[in-house]
DNA sequence: GTTAGCACTCTCGGCGGGAGAGTGCTAATC
DNA sequence: GATTAGCACTCTCCCGCCGAGAGTGCTAAC
């Protein structure tokens, strides 16, 4: 239904908006494109476009500003994409294998690579495993009746609490109430401690399996968030009045980006892409999210996601989003020392 | 060599122009405290006060504007302290009693009560030993080759960086290695380690045992930090034009706070205030920082800190730094579940 | 279907000018 | 000698105006 040619035109335009910002005007693409028609054809397939709800107009006599309809239609069937060349990937990986090796470092690393490839905020999670078990459980003596209970997990994360243990529990007692937790509960998830913790004799030991056990299905309410680009995407013109700037600063925060993650279903491969009213959290309406997934170790997976305005070079984002998961799940099974 | 009255002014000034944030004119300061006196007397006043630097002029025939000697001044000799009451102390304790008990979340609740108390940013740092030893070390299989280290310290802190392991170790042979370590490295600090490493036998023991010290070493380099209210501090009126919002925001992340934290020296008890070019920072060049150590188990120590504009509420950010800090100490003292 | 031409609309930036808020100074007063 | 009234002067801020410019939509001709 949408022709050839105004299908052309509708690329144009949002190629052009993307580069500039500027609402696009028929004179402008005729111009930059070296169009064989007049502006006043195009004029009349903009008018076109903007009926079947592509493109509008920000106000009665100003060019044409894509609407979520149409970026849609751009990034599905318009857009050229800007695969990332090999010398880029050279430029990535040196950066990855001139850093320290950790976790931590690698995926913050990724986070502000990406940041930078794309001008926009990436955000990587570090993998969890869906239903995670407990590989080490320690107790830090803090005072009489009170300890720290950390807790390493199979897919490498560390979770803590502080618990009440007998008044009477030295460190020393702590240390063997662990190590007897450990040798009976390593390996072991949540629900099987759940099961498990009634039969055990020793109340305290009880309580602390379940302690445990909460802790490991805390989940995702703690996913450490690496988050790099936010000064870039904010210098963007979208960003031009504080409250805007205040608004979007308040919500580019690790809890509001886990709550914007979490929401979203994220494809294995190749990337997912929410645009604008898409977007369940309300704060995303003017935002658009490419987000993929990839595997950590022990079948855990994480998430590395773009965020940006609608006015997002996707061409650029969206082979680089692909790029990097693909990337984090080599890395983290090829690390080698 | 300032007199009595002029102080008495100088603090008018002050409060005025930090309750305000607009420079303030001798009418005001009559008008406004019922001075016995007529706007041109404070007029000279003003200018005797300018004279001797307290305060300037941000143009001609604008109001008076406290200088940061000024500030230091107020601070020093003026301000009326707003201490805590007795209903706000409770107000807060009960938030914390009404969260789940975990450094973590105290902590990260820390932060974000007392930058609701002042309406500014606040910052908690983890608790940490100067000289860190080892509780527990861990070894999570990765692949061949590669495995986790995680390390629990004896403060309770928890770092992790991947290693290299010889090839053939199974997760068994991890563990059994970890074990090996941690009976012979429990309870020690890194320049034990690095002095006993050129003892082992076995080579990958021997760089084990390095890696852990050089984790222990880290040190405050990650330091886990606590941000709040960054959003309230930036909607005063000092943060007009999106450029200085964005510097700010740049700034007020935890690489850039560590840096403005670390360089401080933290006085143990009562709080140590750093206005504007006090400050060694160059982006804090406009702003105070007023920071508070507390104590945490066996020795730690964190910090807790407010940034905000050089015009803020001293009267009110001093006393409520201060309680955090000692109600911190308590807090982590006291744990009882 | 395409295009030239034109009237119309809306934004944006610059300019001017008046109101208002303050100061500093001088000279008179207590 | 301190205080104060009075006044000239300065600087900001805001508002309204206007013209330039950029676009569009429409009509009529090709």
């Amino acid at each position: 239904m949408l022709s050839e040619r105004r299908a052309g035109i509708l690329n144009l335009v949002v190629d052009e908006y993307i580069d500039t910002a500027v609402p696009v005007s028929s004179r402008a693409l005729v111009d930059r494109h070296h169009l064989d028609f007049s502006t006043a054809t195009i004029r009349n397939e903009l008018a076109r476009l903007e009926e079947e709800g592509y493109i509008t107009h920000p106000y009665t006599s100003a060019g044409r500003v894509p609407s979520n309809v149409g970026y849609r239609f751009y990034v599905e069937r318009l857009m050229a994409e800007e695969p990332v060349t090999l010398a880029e990937q050279r430029m990535i990986e040196h950066q990855f294998h001139q850093a320290a090796p950790g976790y931590d470092d690698w995926l913050r690393l990724a986070a502000s690579i990406l940041a930078a490839a794309v001008g926009n905020v990436a955000v990587v999670t570090r993998p969890q495993r869906a239903l995670p078990t407990l590989r080490h459980a320690q107790l830090v003596h803090l005072r009489a009746g009170a300890a720290l209970l950390v807790s390493v997990l199979d897919d490498g994360s560390v979770r803590q609490r502080i618990v009440g243990v007998p008044e009477a529990d030295t460190q020393e007692r702590l240390t063997e109430r662990a190590e007897r937790l450990n040798g009976r509960f390593a390996g072991s998830g949540a629900a099987a401690m759940q099961a498990a913790a009634g039969e055990l004799e020793d109340e305290p030991d009880r309580t602390l399996t379940l302690d445990i056990a909460e802790l490991l299905d805390e989940h995702d309410e703690d996913t450490e968030l690496y988050i790099a680009g936010v000064r870039p995407a904010l210098e963007q013109p979208e960003f031009d009045s504080t409250e805007r700037i205040l608004d979007a600063v308040q919500h580019l925060e690790a809890y509001h980006l886990r709550g914007a993650l979490r929401a979203t279903e994220t494809p294995e491969d190749g990337a997912r892409i929410l645009i604008g009213d898409e977007n369940l959290d309300e704060w995303l309406q003017e935002w658009t999210v490419v987000v993929s997934a990839f595997d950590g170790p022990e079948g855990a997976s994480g998430t590395v996601a773009v965020l940006g305005p609608t006015r997002m070079r996707y061409g650029r984002t969206i082979p680089r989003v692909r790029y990097f998961s693909s990337l984090i799940t080599d890395l983290l099974q090829e690390v080698e020392s």
